[in-house]
DNA sequence: GGTAAAACGGATTTAGTAATCTGAAACTTG
DNA sequence: CAAGTTTCAGATTACTAAATCCGTTTTACC
């Protein structure tokens, strides 16, 4: 895979928060439940992220954790880098002699594509409803 | 990254396989050393693909092990399946919930690009030489 | 046949990731 | 202010991959 675990939970709980009212606090264990997560396992990611100013938390009953940004203006790489860093992605598996082999090429175009995917792929373009639905489910003025 | 720490030793062994007479036997210990492996866990991952059939080997003094195929042959997803199984590659990261997402289509995308890199790219790609080298070195008919 | 060199097989250790647990701090509500 | 609920922080455990170690088997060579 191209990120850890870690990151995985961290998108998908990201992609969570990016389907509820911006501003809205939503709690570690509630997200967990929905996203099917480890609940505890993904409250230590998302303190982690929070610590790196990627969610605001508020503590005590009706506390939980929101997003900073705009879900669209968050990238995956974003996420992933914050969580995995960024050394193995950079990695080069096949260090040849002398650097020149057919593999390499193509190695870079891949490992290109994939960057190229996790910069251009948003937060929002995770929750469901990026795709089609176009009308945004009517979220103006009811509670916020 | 795409493959394990296990499966990239396993590659640039074979490439320096590759890069040696055809049928010519070569010691774990040797690679390990051209290719700047842990050469006590990379016999073991040799061992393990001689098993499986992708390798030939010689026990006692100038022994050691071989391609069973021409590296031209050999797709790096050969080597990358027998060692680390498809599971992960072919494991969904974003099981949301109808499964409707901008994200979805991209990651289909990307990862079949990846396979497509793993499947198009044979061990003869990766030796040094494949790429520019076009008179092959003149290995036509000296010893085998 | 004896010796040394290699693969072989399994057990063991090490390291890093994944996951849980415990107590403390902060906050809301009554 | 008291009680309950949440994040927070660090310690601990579990698990898997990475790496090493040891004894055995096979083979080449003298």
């Amino acid at each position: 895979m191209i990120f850890s675990r870690s990151s995985e939970y961290a998108l998908r709980a990201f992609a969570c928060l990016a389907e509820v009212e911006p501003g809205t606090y939503v709690m570690a264990k509630d997200i967990a439940e929905k996203a099917e997560l480890p609940s505890h396992f993904l409250a230590k990611i998302l303190q982690q992220l929070a610590r790196k100013g990627f969610l605001k938390s508020n503590k005590g009953p009706s506390g939980g954790f929101t997003l900073t940004q705009p879900a669209a203006k968050l990238s995956l790489m974003d996420i992933v880098s914050a969580v995995d860093g960024t050394a193995e992605l950079d990695r080069f598996p096949f260090k040849n002699g002398n650097g020149r082999s057919q593999a390499h090429n193509g190695w870079k175009t891949l490992r290109s594509s994939i960057v190229d995917y996790l910069e251009s792929t948003s937060v929002a373009d995770l929750a469901s409803g990026g795709a089609d639905r176009k009308v945004r489910t009517k979220k103006n003025g009811s509670k916020a």
